[in-house]
DNA sequence: CTCCCGATAT
DNA sequence: ATATCAGGAG
């Protein structure tokens, strides 16, 4: 058989699970609160090894005392870290959500800038991060999100060989039309917390394991 | 590759 | 005790 055929049939089945997520998860959204595209970034990089939950519970008085880049940036690091702390890596996060404001208001007059090679400048944030925020805030999409979820499903799913979550990205962008990248990323994202974990994944109650060479059905 | 790191599930 | 959570940097 052919590279190409084959390469082409693994593209059949990408939109074919995409059908079903959609179908699935028709409501699927950002699961991040925010106001504002700063405030999304800031959120973004604290959900590095960290649920969303946790998240949405630190940033309501994160931006209440900080509500836009100019106030992270002039803020006490002290005062940031203590605010930040239960989503982990607390100082890493602190110094990069204050050092990434900080170039956001000395180079870009606060606002977040809309192209991938100006966000992944920015300390904290490389294509991951920088693909939720111009895809939820902006509607662009310069790229796939692959978090730890995407990577896991698309590996069990046999969509890609590769490990490093930039060739991953570059496969599901051959994979999937442009207009579909958002959707199948906060699509895998529901379907990794509900059904296909980590540790224990509910195989015998997934739509997908009849397109799944990983799907096992425990006895 | 290691390190950063708290909270929760198993 | 160990693994995992919308990762990124050295």
């Amino acid at each position: 058989m052919s590279i190409t055929r084959k390469w082409s049939a693994k593209q059949q089945r990408a939109l074919e699970i995409l059908i079903r997520l959609k179908r699935l998860y028709p409501d699927a959204h950002c699961t991040l609160n925010y106001d504002t595209p700063v405030q999304l970034l800031v959120a973004t990089i604290l959900s590095a090894q960290c649920t969303d939950e946790r998240v949405n519970q630190v940033t309501p008085e994160l931006f209440r005392q900080f509500p836009n880049a100019r106030a992270i940036a002039q803020a006490d690091i002290e005062v940031l870290e203590a605010l930040v702390r239960p989503t982990g890596f607390y100082r890493n996060k602190a110094k990069n959500i204050q050092g990434a404001c900080r170039m956001i208001v000395a180079e870009f007059g606060g606002q977040i800038p809309r192209r991938i090679e100006l966000l992944i400048k920015l300390p904290g944030v490389a294509r991951k991060t920088a693909n939720v925020v111009l895809a939820n805030a902006f509607d662009i999409h310069e790229g796939v999100t692959v978090d730890t979820h995407v990577k896991r499903l698309t590996q069990r799913l046999g969509l890609t060989e590769h490990s490093d979550p930039i060739r991953i990205e570059r496969d599901l962008m051959r994979l999937l039309p442009m207009e579909d990248w958002e959707n199948w990323s906060i699509r895998l994202i529901y379907h990794g917390r509900a059904i296909c974990q980590a540790k224990k994944p509910k195989c015998d109650a997934c739509l997908l394991a009849d397109l799944c060479p990983s799907a096992r059905i425990e006895g």
